[in-house]
DNA sequence: CGTACGTTTGATCTTTCTCAATAATGGTGG
DNA sequence: CCACCATTATTGAGAAAGATCAAACGTACG
């Protein structure tokens, strides 16, 4: 919070490519502009023809797409700091839809500055590569989660993504955190209805493994909820994970 | 079938992003070494550290992951012309496994030469993001398939899809194709049990929307199909699908 | 020609959905 | 500050999609 805005940019791609100080100015010289949005704004919709790409500075969204029908799949949360938008970098129509869990500042990017940099500086290109391929590896994860894991798991798992994701950006601990969404929004990201996340979760919290006051989640037991997710944080490519990947073979 | 395997990568990389001669060249000059393997063999597993990027020259594949009970979820099915493991350019440590379908040919790219050339020509590096991109796009589309559609539009819709790419690499045409998977594996990529998969695979050809013969798949209503498929290409981001999807709306 | 794999079918069971109603909660205007 | 309203959360009862279990039937191939 307490860093500009294309320096939260330049620390996510840092962390997991290495960039010189020659890139480093050139990320910090980028063009941008701040906006304050309500809860619930679009920051693109599907079929939108994308004119910037942006940054989520504070508070949270997250992707989604419609069926016919008309019911939403959540698609993925995205939490401060995020860049939102690559695909718009460089795809010409929106195939999804963002929008925003909370109140939240973004930072517009115009989409030619970010195309003209990836040209001009490979390694920022190489970075871009890595953090579309590890975006790409937590919708794998999702996939798997929605197709072959029962409602607690998904559950589950959703909240330990959560947790850990937080935590590598030191918004939240294990102990707990406060999640941003309604259970209508958790049935959307899980492939399952409100009531029955619902029971799910109350489900969770009568076995001990979490506690909580409205939104407001405790792990109680992250160790057996990790286990009940089947959740492992290989997927999400953090830096040093791989000795807990190790470990937890 | 008839160019090198460089070749498709080029033609691949070319049909969604522009190169130069000298991008052509460069990637013509890649080191790499072909090799047949058998149905059921595996480019690469969960966990392996990859050496190689992979191109599928002929043949079928598809990524997968297991959850801790053991059940399976296949996450996209590889068809001729793809490079496989673009994940494996940038990404330590794999997050999935890729396994083939069919017999096939693949060409291995060592990583670091894939690595160099992306570094020293940015416009290979907007080329493989792109492609990165719409690989996730297709993602996003399957956790909507499995998330939130019911079993006869799942099927409905990964059949739509698998043609639909195949005819944009001219492999197969809207009258139908081969499907080179069991009906075990159609379960394992839409979330359901084989056994309901040949129920609905029997009710889509009692209503006349498809006929098959073995794994032949005929579309007798490609029109009827894609409406109970919820089927929009938009999101495969294929050259050239802007006016039809302008004339689908 | 038999063996293994894939497909098809039937019967039953379970998870999750749907519908419906009630209770909290938070925000808003008076 | 309070009453009201709109969301969101919770609970119950019944329905349905899809899973599970089990068996038979094809078909390819060694």
């Amino acid at each position: 919070m307490d860093q500009s805005p294309l320096e939260m940019f330049l620390a996510d791609l840092r962390s997991h490519s290495p960039l010189s100080n020659d890139d480093r100015n050139a990320i910090l010289a980028l063009p941008m502009r701040l906006r304050q949005l309500d809860a619930g704004s679009y920051i693109i919709r599907e079929g939108d023809v994308p004119t910037h790409c942006c940054i989520l500075v504070t508070g949270f969204a997250y992707r989604q797409k419609f069926t016919g029908e008309g019911s939403r799949q959540i698609l993925s949360v995205c939490i401060p700091g995020d860049a939102i938008d690559f695909q718009n970098m460089f795809l010409d129509i929106s195939d999804h839809a963002v929008q925003l869990l909370t109140r939240s500042v973004i930072a517009d990017i115009p989409r030619e500055a970010l195309q003209d940099l990836v040209l001009a500086r490979p390694a920022i290109g190489v970075a871009v590569i890595h953090s579309t391929l590890i975006e790409a590896s937590i919708l794998r994860e999702w996939v798997v989660n929605v197709g072959r894991r029962d409602a607690r798991a998904r559950i589950a798992h959703i909240l330990c993504e959560f947790a850990v994701r937080l935590e590598a950006r030191s918004l939240a601990s294990k102990q707990g955190f406060e999640l941003p969404m309604t259970q209508e929004q958790l049935a959307d990201a899980t492939g399952l209805t409100p009531v029955h996340v619902n029971r799910v979760l109350k489900g969770l919290q009568a076995d001990g493994l979490i506690s909580r006051q409205r939104r407001n989640i405790q792990f109680t037991d992250w160790r057996a909820l990790q286990d009940t997710a089947d959740f492992n944080r290989r997927y999400l490519h953090l830096p040093g994970e791989d000795e807990l990947a190790v470990a937890a073979m």
